[in-house]
DNA sequence: TTTACATATCTAGAAATTTAGATATGTTTT
DNA sequence: AAAACATATCTAAATTTCTAGATATGTAAA
């Protein structure tokens, strides 16, 4: 894991707000339909309707943030759900404290 | 303090270099001629000799890490001498441990 | 087995970052 | 006061990031 990539991922503020709103999917999103809890995490659709942004540039951002190992998706029939990847989170915390 | 502009600082390989190297001036850095101690950091110079970019843009790094509160600039004479803001980088990392 | 839907990828233009050379500023030395 | 030196700022080109529209892919529904 590198500092570099995980900080270029947080160099973003819609890309730090949609890991701040996967802290806590029930206060920040509807409830699903297909499913009724977010142990998967968050469908694409409703995170884009969060950003504001276009469906396009939404998924390029999750993956983005895949890509970094910050969350982690799961399909689910026609949707995909992300969460976040907690142990990589805190060890990039972890990673920052004793190296920078 | 904010996240994104702390990251931005972040996101790049010679500045998070930079900010490790102030960590252990003595083991990183060449004793400096005018004065006998690193408590006001490490001038310019020496900074960019271990950087291997060139002297503006080494500059400009040190004056964006300071835009964003990371490093402390200190006048001696002709020297420009930097050191790290410790307060507010482990603010940072609280922050982060916090929000993200 | 088409059609509809959710998400991903491709393409591309606008904006920001990276980096160096040239020049400016401030300080010291001659 | 001029020359020398350390650092900062200006300008500009190359690269990267940001973002959306168009299109592709995978899944489910009709």
């Amino acid at each position: 894991m590198k500092i570099i990539e995980i900080s270029k991922v947080l160099s973003n503020k819609t890309r730090v707000d949609i890991l701040k709103w996967l802290k806590d999917p029930e206060a920040n999103f509807p409830p699903h339909q297909d499913i009724d809890h977010f142990d998967d995490g968050v469908c694409v659709g409703f995170i884009q309707d969060k950003t504001g942004l276009s469906q396009s540039t939404t998924s390029t951002y999750l993956h983005a943030m895949q890509n970094a190992d910050l969350v982690i998706p799961t399909r689910h029939g026609k949707w995909t759900y992300y969460k976040r990847n907690e142990p990589v989170i805190q060890a990039y915390i972890e990673l920052l404290k004793r190296e920078i």
